[in-house]
DNA sequence: GTCGTAGTTCGATGTTCGTCGAACATCGAA
DNA sequence: TTCGATGTTCGACGAACATCGAACTACGAC
């Protein structure tokens, strides 16, 4: 499981073009959406779920558990989302509020055009 | 010199993935950048600018021609600008309009957050 | 302790990318 | 028509990347 606690780096520290190249993938803009449209748990309880955060293995995409992987780190250190470890399972959420504040709109606008 | 006419792809065509993968890149940025802030013609009538255009070779960056043409093809084919040519030479300029219809608000502010 | 679950890291593979210099194509001017 | 200027295209190169399976690590449960 992760090595303790992940790295994730101060928001000010991150270029724009690093967020760029870490959204300009098909399956990270994908993961990036569904964490934003999906990120709250529906209603009720679910292990453990705090609001806006989806668990590891909910994820459930047609690539191998080492590629998902490496996917999340490239948007962990591109400061995109955050990594909450729980015992031996994991949570991702975006870093929406920070990276707003360092990239004004930027997020939100590119879900939208996303979303066509 | 130019093949007598550049492929501009149809803006509907055009993924979000492409434009986010042209600008993931320094130079691409920078260029955009360039175009954006200084596309006008300064002050006075120059050599057929029209405007929002700039000309090929005033884009002084420290890389080849074979580089900066490479560049600009992938931006070209992203979308993100036009190229116009007239006679021997070739000016650029940035498809604003028209990527504002299809991705409201990305350039624009891909551009602010690029200002820091 | 032993076992299973949940992710990460490693090594390998094939692909894409940024870069260059050289050759080429197109046009205006002499 | 020959020359020079302006870009484009063509290999070629090394670096970076997406992908996978296998080995590994950390934790909870038994």
């Amino acid at each position: 499981m992760a090595p303790k606690a992940h790295r994730h780096p101060d928001i000010d520290d991150v270029e724009l073009v690093t967020v760029l190249s870490a959204l300009a993938e098909p399956t990270r803009l994908r993961i990036v959406h569904m964490l934003a449209v999906h990120g709250c748990s529906r209603d009720g309880a679910h292990g453990g779920l705090l609001e806006g955060e989806r668990a590891w293995k909910d994820l459930d995409l047609p690539i191998a558990q080492s590629t998902l992987s490496h996917h999340l780190r490239i948007l962990r250190e591109a400061g995109l989302l955050r990594n909450r470890t729980e015992g031996t399972r994991c949570f991702i959420s975006l870093r929406t509020d920070e990276l707003d504040e360092r990239f004004p709109g930027l997020l939100g606008t590119v879900l939208t055009c996303n979303d066509r």
